[in-house]
DNA sequence: AAGCTAAATATATTGCCTGAACAATTATGG
DNA sequence: CCATAATTGTTCAGGCAATATATTTAGCTT
C-alpha cells in the first residue's frame, strides 16, 4: 500500500503557526505581538505562546525596549520579537572546474566571510578536490568568526546536471564520483548537510533573491561562458526535469541547424584563432572580445553581432517554451554584455511572440554563491522547526 | 503588510485528515477502517469520525457487506466505505476553432455522455459561439442522464494561451472576448465554475492520466496540427509561464533559422499546392500525406522525412530546456504518426544529450476532453471539503 | 494620584486526536 | 455446542492547541 502519510495531529497546528510567525518575523526583522496577530490571524494568546516557543528553540530573541521613543505610543509597551540572525550560519559553495569559492552567511543571508581556492590540475583525484573545497570552507568560516559546528546547511553549485534529489546525472562520471565523496566527507568532517545543485539553477535563485530578478516568479538565468547553462524558474520553482538536465543547452547549437561550431565560446575561439583583435596573444576570452570591440576593432564587432543574434535566438526559443517574464544574462559574459542588450532586445520580437524582458546580472562572480546561500537558507527555513540549533558559543 | 495568512485552527486538522482519507478511498474505491488507519496513520476512532463526516457530506457511502465471502476472515466484519462516484459530475470541454466537444464524467472520471457541435462560421459573434458550447453541454448531460444542477466543475480547453489565473492572453483579442463571455454565461445559466486552460496543457493532463504517460511526472505533449502547441508538465505540475504562453511554439520555426514556411502544416500545404500525391484534389491534410506515403508516393515520403527531422529538432530543443522523461505526440497528426516514431527516435541523439522517450498518444480525438475532465476533477478533489454537494435527485 | 490605553495574562470552552478499556461479531478448535 | 482468538467498533478520559472573554499590567497623560 501507500507509504503511510503522516497523520495531522494537534502538534501540527503549532508547527504551521510557528512557521508562519517565524516567516513574518524574519521578513520584518522585529515584530510585536499585535503585528503578528494581524499578519497571521491568530489570537494574541496564541501568538505569544508561539513566540515563547520560538524563543525556547533559539530562533527568535526578545529585544529590549528601544531607548529611543521615536514613536511615543500610548498604552503598555509591546514586547519586541526579533529574528535571531546568529542562531546559526549557512555556507554557499561555487565549485567550478578550476576554482572553488565558499561564502559564509548569517541567517538573514548577509555574507560575512568568503574564501577561494584553486585546483592544482583538472585531473586531480576526488580526495584532493574535496580537500580544496574543505579548506575554502574553513577559511571562510574563520574569516567570518563562525564556529563550524553552527553551520546549519551547505548549498553547493556544480557545473553539471543535478536532479531533484541532489544526485548528479550518472553520465557525468567525473562529477558523479566527486559528488558523493563531497557530501559524505563534509558530513563526516563537520556534520554538515550538503545540498547539491546545478550552478545555473543556483544562479537563478541568486538573481531572484538579490539580482535584477527580485520578485519575478517566471525567471530564466543564462549562465553563459564556455558552457551555456540556463537556470529556469517557473512560478517561483526551479525546474529540474527528469534527470536534472533542464536548461543544459549545450546541444542547442545543433537544434538551431547552425552546427555546434557556432556556440558563443566557439565563436570567440574562432576569432581568437584567426588572429583576433588588438589584444591578440592572450587566451580566447569573452572580455577580450568586448574590450577589442569597444576599441573599435571591426572583427570583434562582427563577432558581437553574431553573438547578439545567437543570444536572441536562444532567448526566443526559451520564450516560446517557457514564456518567462524576464531573462537574465549572467556568468563570465555578463560584465560586458550590457552593450549587447539593446541589440538583443530589438531582435527578439522577430523570433518570438512573447519576448521577455532581458537584463544583465549585477551580481558578477558572486551569482552562484549568492544562489547557493539562498538555497541553503531555503532549506533551513523550510526545516527550521525540525533542526536543533546548537547552543550559543 | 502581508495579505493575512489564514491561521491554522483545530478544524484545519480535520480538513487535512479528511482529505487524506477521501483520497485513499477514492484510490481504492472501497476501503475499511483498518486499511485507512494503516494508510493515514490515524487512530481508529479518528478514522471512523472522519468517515462519518464524509458520509454526512455525501462524498462517501457505506456499502453493505459483500454477500460474497471471497475472503473468509475472522473477526467482526469491517464497515466498508466506498467513494460516491455519483455525488456529482464534471464537464470537460474541447473548444476548437471550428467545433466543440463536451464530455460528462462521474467523479471517478468515467465518461458517461458526450456531444459535439460545430460553429456556423469562423467569425460568428461570441454570443452565438457560447450558444453552441452550451448546447453541446446540455446534450451531453442529457445523454448521460445527469442533472445540470449537479455539475461540480467544468474544465475547458481552448487553442490559446491561458495564464495561471485562467485569463486568456490579451493579445489574442478574439479568444479573450469569448472567454469572459463563456465563463459568465455558464455561471449565470447553470451556476457552473468554468476552469479555462490551454488545450495542449489539458492534453498533457489527459495523457498523464489515461494515455501513454501514466505515472510520468516530467512529460511533454505535442499537440501538432495547424498550430504546434506543447503542454509541459514538470514534476507533475503544468507549466504556464508568465502569460500562459509556455509551449506556444508557433514561432519556433524562425528560431531554427529555417523560416516559418517550414512548419509542419506549411510543409503539407506546399506539398498539396505542388500537386501532391495520388489523392490530390482534397484539402491539404496530414492524413492525406500519410496515406499517400503508405501508398509509396515518393513526394509524400520525402515530406514525411522532413517532418520527422523537424519533429526531432523540436523535441530535442524541448529536451535541452526541460529534460522530460517522455514526449507524446498527439493531435491531428497522431493517428498516423506512429510510422514516424522510429525515424524520430533514431535522430534524437544527434540533437540532444538527454533524449526523451517518444510515443504517440492513444487517446485520439478525446485527448483534450480527457484532460479537461481531469482538470475539473483536480479542482473538485482539491476543493472537496469546501464544495457543497447538491442532495441526491 | 487618577485615568486612559494598549499589551499581556488568566480562565473557561471547544475541536481534534490519542490511548486504553470495553463491546460486538465472526472463525476456529476442541 | 462452547470457549477462545481475532478483528472491528464504541466510549471516555486526557492532552494539545486554538478561541473568547475577563482581568491585570505597564507606561503615558492630565
Amino acid at each position: 500500500m501507500m507509504p503511510h502519510a503522516a497523520a495531522a495531529t494537534p502538534q501540527l497546528l503549532r508547527r504551521v503557526n510557528a512557521q508562519a510567525v517565524l516567516r513574518h518575523i524574519r521578513g520584518a526583522d522585529v515584530a510585536t505581538g499585535t503585528e503578528l496577530m494581524a499578519l497571521t490571524g491568530l489570537t494574541r494568546a496564541s501568538v505569544i505562546a508561539v513566540c515563547e516557543d520560538l524563543i525556547g528553540r533559539g530562533w527568535i530573541v526578545e529585544q529590549d525596549q528601544p531607548a529611543d521613543p521615536a514613536s511615543p505610543r500610548k498604552g503598555r509597551p509591546a514586547r519586541r520579537f526579533a529574528f535571531n540572525r546568529e542562531a546559526g550560519f549557512v555556507l554557499g559553495l561555487d565549485i567550478g572546474a578550476a576554482t572553488t569559492t565558499a561564502a559564509v552567511a548569517d541567517l538573514r543571508g548577509t555574507v560575512i566571510g568568503r574564501s577561494s581556492g584553486s585546483f592544482r590540475a583538472a585531473d586531480i583525484p576526488a580526495q584532493e578536490r574535496i580537500g580544496v573545497v574543505d579548506l575554502a570552507c574553513r577559511e571562510a568560516l574563520e574569516a567570518a568568526g563562525a564556529d563550524p559546528g553552527r553551520v546549519l546547511a551547505v548549498g553547493a553549485g556544480i557545473a553539471a546536471p543535478v536532479d531533484r534529489e541532489g544526485n548528479v546525472l550518472v553520465t557525468q562520471r567525473f562529477w558523479s564520483l566527486f559528488d558523493v565523496g563531497l557530501r559524505s566527507a563534509l558530513k563526516e568532517l563537520h556534520g554538515w548537510t550538503v545540498l547539491l545543485e546545478n550552478d545555473a539553477n543556483l544562479a537563478a535563485l541568486g538573481e531572484r533573491w538579490r539580482g535584477s530578478g527580485v520578485g519575478v516568479d517566471d525567471l530564466v538565468v543564462l549562465l553563459a561562458g564556455e558552457r551555456l547553462g540556463a537556470g529556469v524558474m517557473e512560478s517561483g520553482r526551479l525546474l529540474h526535469g527528469r534527470g536534472g538536465a533542464a536548461g543544459e543547452m549545450g546541444y542547442l547549437d545543433m537544434v538551431e541547424g547552425v552546427g555546434s561550431s557556432d556556440g558563443i565560446a566557439a565563436l570567440v575561439r574562432q576569432w581568437s584563432a584567426a588572429g583576433g583583435g588588438p589584444s591578440a596573444g592572450g587566451p580566447a576570452s569573452a572580455p577580450r572580445v568586448f574590450a577589442d570591440a569597444a576599441a573599435g576593432d571591426p572583427a570583434a564587432l562582427a563577432i558581437l553581432d553574431r553573438i547578439s543574434e545567437r543570444m536572441a535566438r536562444v532567448i526566443a526559443s526559451i520564450a516560446s517554451l517557457i514564456n518567462p517574464e524576464q531573462v537574465v544574462i549572467g556568468g563570465a559574459v555578463a560584465e560586458s554584455a550590457g552593450a549587447l542588450l539593446p541589440g538583443i532586445t530589438a531582435l527578439l520580437p522577430r523570433f518570438t511572440a512573447t519576448p521577455p524582458r532581458v537584463t544583465v546580472s549585477p551580481l558578477g562572480d558572486a551569482i552562484v554563491t549568492a544562489g547557493a546561500v539562498r538555497h541553503a537558507l531555503d532549506y533551513v527555513e523550510a526545516n527550521a522547526l525540525e533542526l536543533a540549533l546548537p547552543g550559543p558559543a
